[in-house]
Parts: C-alpha cells; sequence; structure tokens
DNA sequence: GCTAGTTATAGTCATTTTGACTAGAACTGA
DNA sequence: TCAGTTCTAGTCAAAATGACTATAACTAGC
C-alpha cells in the first residue's frame, strides 16, 4: 500500500486507525461469600504490545458494520457472549494510548446474563476476573474499566439497567442483589422492594419461584423500553 | 498512496475516515421575550455533499492532537469561539450518514458564555440559529443536535453544568434563567433559591449586582470542579 | 421626598419521599 | 411441631418538595 513512503505530511493528515472495544459485565456468585457479584471477562495479548498481558476484548472496526454492531460482533467472535444490553462508553483518543501507533478506540460495554455468562467460552485466553481485582491490563484499560463502572452504577441508580443482568423473570430481592453487587453495599429490604413496587416498569406476575427453603417469593416482569442514546433510539 | 488501485478486500478492511464535529450552546436574549434562549452556532456547507446547508462545525482529526484539543481548535477555527464547557457527547458511526463515503464522527458539546457568543464571528457562512428553529440540517445534524440537547437537559438536571453559561459571578435568578431557558420552564424563585443555597458548590460572596431598577440581587460564585468523564479526569 | 413598581429574600404549611425499624406470613428442614 | 429463613406489609419520624405569603430594598416617576 505504499504506506511506507507516505511523506511527513502526508502522516500529520492521515486519519489514526479506529477500533472497537468492549467491557462486558456479568454477575456471578463470589467464591468467598456466594453471593453474586461484578466479572469482566478479558482475553490475553499474543503479540505486541503488552504481549502477554490481559486486555478488554477488542478489534478493528470493518468498513461494512456499524459501531454497534461491530462491538456485537466482536464480542461474540472473542467470547462467545451474547449481550442483553448494549450501549457506548467513550470515545478514547489519548496520543499515547498505544506506544506504537496511533489508536482512537470507541468502546462499548455490556451487560450479559448469568446463565450466558456460564456458558462463556474460557479458556487459555479467555477469562473471567472480578471487578474489583483485575490487576494491570494493557494500554489504558484499566482507566476504561473504571470509567465503564462508574457509568454502570449510574446508570444503575438512574433506574433501567438492572434488569438487564437478570432474565425475564425475577423476584424483588434478585433485583436487590445486583444493586448490592454493583454499587457495594447492603441495602433494606423492606424500602428497597417499596420503591420498586412505586415504578410503574416494574409488573406483577402471578407466579412464585419455586424451590428455595422459605417463603417463595413472587416473580416480576420488567416492562420499562430500552434505553435513549443514538444506536437504541429509532429501533422498532 | 496507491489508494485508488486498492481491490476490493483492501476496501473492505480500510477504516472509515474520522471527523469531529461540535454541537456549541450559548443564551442570548430572545428577540421577542427578551428573555435568554439556546441558540446554537451552525457553519454553511461550501461543498457536496449537501452543499448549501447548515451544518455542525467540523472538521478532520489530525494525527498530533487529541480528540478534545481537535474539538476544541476547530471550534475556535470555524465560529472564533473558546467554550467555558467542552465534553464528549457520542461518536455516530452509522453506515449512511454520508452518501459519498463512510465517515466516523466524534461529536462534542460546549458552552460558551454569552460575552464569547456576543465576539463571535458571524458571516456569510457562520451563523447563529435558535435550538428550536434550525430547520433541515447537513447528515445526520439534527439527530445529533436533538441528542445533544437531551444531554444538556440531564446534565443542567444533575446539577453542575449551568455555571458554564455564565460569567465567574452571578446571581441566583440568572441561575434560574439558565434553567428556564434550556428546561423551557418557569421555576419557583424562591423554591429554586432555596435548592441552590443547599448545594455547597455555591458560594456567597459579599458583593451585590448594581444597577438594576429593583433591589439589588447578591452575587455568587460556583466552586465546584469540571467532571468526571475520561477527558477531564486527571488534569491537575 | 413620597409612592408605585419590581425583584430579592425569608419564612410558613401541607404533602411526598426517605430511612430505620417492627411484625406477621409463608415456606423448608429437622 | 418447631426453629430458621426470607417475604411482605406496615408504622413513625425526619427530610425534601411544592404552593404560597410577606417583607426588604432598590429605582423611576411624580
Amino acid at each position: 500500500m505504499y504506506m511506507g513512503s507516505a511523506n511527513v505530511s502526508e502522516r500529520a493528515v492521515a486519519a489514526p486507525s479506529l477500533a472497537i472495544s468492549t467491557v462486558i459485565f456479568a454477575l456471578r456468585p463470589s467464591e468467598s461469600s456466594g453471593r453474586p457479584t461484578l466479572w469482566i471477562p478479558l482475553v490475553r495479548r499474543i503479540r505486541e504490545p503488552f504481549k502477554g498481558l490481559w486486555a478488554l476484548p477488542g478489534g478493528p472496526l470493518t468498513h461494512s458494520e456499524s459501531l454497534q454492531d461491530a462491538a456485537s460482533r466482536n464480542l461474540r467472535e472473542t467470547t462467545g457472549l451474547a449481550p442483553s444490553y448494549l450501549e457506548q462508553l467513550y470515545a478514547f483518543g489519548g496520543l499515547h494510548r498505544s506506544p506504537s501507533q496511533r489508536v482512537v478506540s470507541i468502546v462499548y460495554w455490556a451487560l450479559v446474563q448469568p446463565t450466558e455468562a456460564a456458558l462463556a467460552d474460557e479458556s487459555e485466553n479467555v477469562k473471567w476476573f472480578r471487578a474489583d481485582r483485575l490487576g494491570d491490563l494493557a494500554f489504558d484499560h484499566n482507566a476504561i474499566v473504571d470509567y465503564a463502572l462508574w457509568r454502570l452504577r449510574n446508570k444503575l441508580a438512574y433506574g433501567s439497567v438492572a434488569y438487564h443482568f437478570l432474565g425475564e423473570y425475577f423476584t424483588l430481592a434478585q433485583v436487590r442483589e445486583v444493586y448490592e453487587a454493583v454499587l457495594d453495599t447492603r441495602l433494606d429490604p423492606a424500602n428497597f422492594r417499596r420503591q420498586l413496587k412505586s415504578t410503574p416498569e416494574i409488573e406483577e406476575t402471578g407466579e412464585y419461584l419455586q424451590g428455595g427453603k422459605h417463603r417463595p417469593p413472587r416473580l416480576y416482569r420488567y416492562t420499562g423500553r430500552p434505553g435513549l442514546d443514538p444506536d437504541n433510539r429509532s429501533k422498532p
């Protein structure tokens, strides 16, 4: 492609390369307490730079797909996961994110349900980590995860995102566990329940979850609409 | 650069071109009521596609500047403005945003103070429009402005952004006028003032604004820190 | 210098929301 | 049948909110 012969002024206006990455969140039971906690799948870098370090799943943007499609495809290819929620996080374009070349990364964040997460490919080069124990990641990926975590907590408090961690039917206690895991606090069951019951998007069903060793909780269903960011706006 | 001879498979993986645009908001007195309203500067397209239509100020990303720097420079070059607030809005990357080629636009939104806005270059090809009366813009820029407006209203309700429309010193009534203009509602002066006075980031000064034909209002100062998105996080 | 007009500012009061807590209901397992 | 557990409804005080009243402090016009 003769890029090697491009002169300085041509290189100065050449567009930086464009990549897509995704921060994927799922809830899995903690080994210690058994209570749900936040986990993130990472892939191991098999080439320089940062060869051997763990990084967010990602790849180039191809010419024939939208940004969200690219994120979705990449997520499926690298981890085998199908997200229940996918939203753009931020475009990272600092000058020195990669030592070798200028890269602009458009980063998405995704939520997957525990059933999905359990099926996920896990191998030598794909592994799940607790979100609060990631170690040093490649590139600026620690900062990206921090920001994604901040956004997740924010959106959660806002209201409409917790249900994407869960299946179609759920108990109010399960919703509370999502909040407790993500925000890392304990919430009063009675007050939390009162709040949820006052939101119209949560619909009571006639069914109950059987099998626990206590009073069977009622199952609910979420009826709210997805979201309001541009990717999800004008879909049928 | 031999791009002309690139074959189909090479073109399929070639990265889309990358551009930066900015939605700029300022408050200006409405001609009709005299009360402040939201205005946006647009530039006229001088080439195809959409030649002659109005569009958001924007341009290519050069190799040696960060995304935010590019937005800042571009905003200065096209409109002569220096923003008091600048934040990334969204990366738009739909397949058919431009009829001629695939373009990914990383869009910023900015607030400028009225003193700045008054100095702004206005010419045949740069003009201010009321945010609610833009007409048909080039590309998907109407949708982008809609989303920027939604974000502005959201951030305003959140709390820390109204002051960037104002100078260093301001009266509580001026803050209320910002809210009224952006949210397009009337707010009760007494209740609004009670809320502001309960937020610690707003500091009472000993000075008063003279010159009105009524009781002189006290001047306040905003002492809150900028924001928490990645661009603004680790700055000194 | 008095008065009307205007906005600034403090305060009241009923309603709603929130946080801490109590207690009974409904299940399981021993 | 009882102990253990969670589910669920409810109480009560504190805090926040919305509608409103009243006074303070200035200017403009007479």
